[in-house]
DNA sequence: TAATATAGGGAAAGATCATTCCCTAAATCA
DNA sequence: TGATTTAGGGAATGATCTTTCCCTATATTA
């Protein structure tokens, strides 16, 4: 299930899957971002993915199956889009503000409408979900950890004083990207979420 | 509904209700708050407020009903305790740590794992309910209000320098303190939240 | 080509849940 | 005191949703 990459040349012995597994992964987790996990039922989701239910549940365990391959989903091509633009030859600093364009790029209009999955939906089931709880500090974590390599690559190139505090700062960016989803679902432009970010910049002089 | 500091001296015809309506609420905002909206059934609800179905829909008009009664009530507490925190004869600059101070409390351990009704609930229900929609909208921008006001109070007194961009900066403290609770959900000390305040109040300098 | 294995699809079953109904209880009003 | 009004409570209802079942279709393997 994981392994979609897979060449189809070692094709499995019965009828081939018809649909295409990310395809139908993208569709999902549009309706689960949009929706929230509870509120989103194997309807919307059959509609959405353009299956019948049983073909559903011969792909997936069940509906929460569904949500941890989307919310997989989710993460491996956010964090591609993170990647694409914070691998450059700038200097930390840039790379940081490049970082915290994206997230107000995505928490702006339609887009930030749509909401973050992991913010919406996950902390909606974190609470008496014990392996979400994980899914879900683990992207924190991810997402910290990226901030603070910045941070530390900025303090090497001397983009970033050495005197900032590179942990706490990261927390802070941290706070601020998810807090951008949030406030990103209520309506703002992207000058509003922009002017945010500028002003974050001053935490790394 | 909402009258209810009403005396007991103006009682209406009836035979007078025998729970007080605050404390309910406060139960029913807890359970909204821990489960979700969706996922909180009136089961739930019965459950927590010691009230038969029944009498839940003599309160209130329905699930829906229950909800906007609680969320109102969860506004209504949580502006009084930051009131009463902001309300002070302090310097606009300290009034602003206290009032991130406040978040940070509330957004670890326990407190931080219960979440913002704000956040988990009004971003679900905000997508297919405009009334909803605007109640979290409300909120954010009353939110906003406060720390412009804060800062405007900051550049006055002289502990905020001039330069500092009040409505960005303002927008940017919004987005940290909901990004707050969002992060803390996961789990996260006082230390390390109060370690990103201290970083955020770099940005008033 | 027959056997086996897996996918697609839709109807049916089984659960859960929001809401209504109806009866009883406790207050005010005439 | 009897009529009226509103609250408390729990069983019954009706709607919705998740999941299973079963039949068909399409692939590989022997």
């Amino acid at each position: 299930m994981t392994e979609t990459t897979a060449s189809d040349t070692m094709r499995g012995r019965g009828r081939p899957r018809e649909f295409d597994m990310n395809e139908a992964l993208d569709k999902a987790l549009r309706v689960f971002s949009e929706r929230g996990y509870h509120a989103t039922s194997i309807g919307n989701l059959t509609d959405a993915m353009q299956l019948a239910s049983g073909s559903v549940y011969k792909a997936f365990k069940d509906k929460r199956g569904v949500f941890l391959a989307a919310f997989d989903r989710y993460r491996t091509v956010r964090s591609g889009k993170l990647r694409a633009v914070i691998d450059t030859d700038k200097m930390g600093y840039e790379r940081i503000r490049d970082a915290l364009t994206l997230y107000a790029d995505v928490s702006h209009g339609q887009t930030g409408k749509l909401g973050c999955l992991v913010v919406s939906c996950a902390s909606e089931l974190a609470t008496f979900d014990p392996e979400v709880a994980k899914k879900v500090a683990a992207a924190m974590d991810s997402n910290e950890a990226v901030l603070r390599d910045l941070i530390g690559l900025g303090q090497n190139d001397g983009s970033v004083p050495a005197h900032v505090d590179g942990k706490a700062t990261a927390r802070l960016l941290l706070c601020l990207v998810q807090g951008m989803r949030v406030v990103g679902k209520t309506g703002r432009t992207r000058e509003e979420m922009m002017a945010a970010v500028t002003v974050a910049m001053k935490t790394l002089t």
